[in-house]
DNA sequence: ATATGTGCAAAGGGTTTGCAGATAT
DNA sequence: ATATCTGCAAACCCTTTGCACATAT
């Protein structure tokens, strides 16, 4: 649980009550779609709008608060900035883990960024698979 | 240039024009958006429909005839599918270039996958940056 | 001959925008 | 006190759907 009113302020936003809960949701879950945010927000604040969460999420991706994740088949998902990571997406259940880079894929990578003479900004690693739990729940 | 038609019908498609013109937009860039296609293809077939191009996306993706490119901060694109490569992705032209995978990109994963008992399909490895080609066009 | 596919127009969602009132600083 | 933010409603996409006509097999 992230300190979000001094994490905004850092960023020149106002630390409003929806930005923070905005945060508060995308982190507990790791991984949420703009519709996933405003179905879990309902519940416990029937006013938010979907419009402020939407502009929120613009607004917290621009300051490089948060991170879009773009999924195969799905709406894209946003998570906390931080660093690289590879994520693993489930297909059957859209759930997403982060788990950290093996030690050698930067110099797995590096030949070919240095070949094409490419600015790399950014990796985005998705593994496409099963997840164990949707594995074990079709078995049964 | 590949033989379309006999391409479809070995999924059980017909062969029709629009959707051989869809593949061949897609194939001679390598990459396309919907809207893409449907601006490069009105100009010699004005009469196409953009209804008929996103009926035909999804009914490639299904077959597995296309595979679905999806792009931090822009619409997805399309490729014909092929066999696993790193897309590299230019965030100022949003150009798409396929690369081969790494020799050693395998092993790398590996053992990530085996610890998560995870199921996997299908990885999806993207460097976002800046293309030479823009990199040339901002220092003029 | 017939199942499939196309184009059109309408419907359906998701996302953005403008503005008046509210809030953080 | 004031710049910024929120919520609402409307507007504005993008995408899907239903249907009558056309086409590939």
């Amino acid at each position: 649980m992230s300190d979000y009113a001094t994490l905004l302020k850092a960023s020149g936003l106002k630390a409003t009550f929806q930005r923070m809960i905005v945060l508060e949701t995308i982190e507990c879950d790791g991984h949420r779609s703009v519709e996933e945010i405003h179905e879990v927000l309902k519940e416990s604040y029937p006013s938010i709008s979907l419009a402020t969460i939407y502009k929120n999420i613009t607004m917290l991706q621009e300051k490089g608060i948060l991170t879009e994740v773009p999924i195969v088949g799905r709406k894209s998902k946003y998570e906390l900035s931080k660093s690289e990571h590879i994520h693993l997406v489930c297909t059957l259940c859209g759930g997403v883990e982060d788990h950290p880079y093996p030690p050698q894929s930067d110099e797995v990578l590096r030949p070919l960024i240095a070949k094409e003479q490419f600015a790399l900004q950014k990796r985005d690693i998705n593994l496409y698979g099963i997840c164990h739990l949707c594995q074990v729940a079709s078995t049964s």
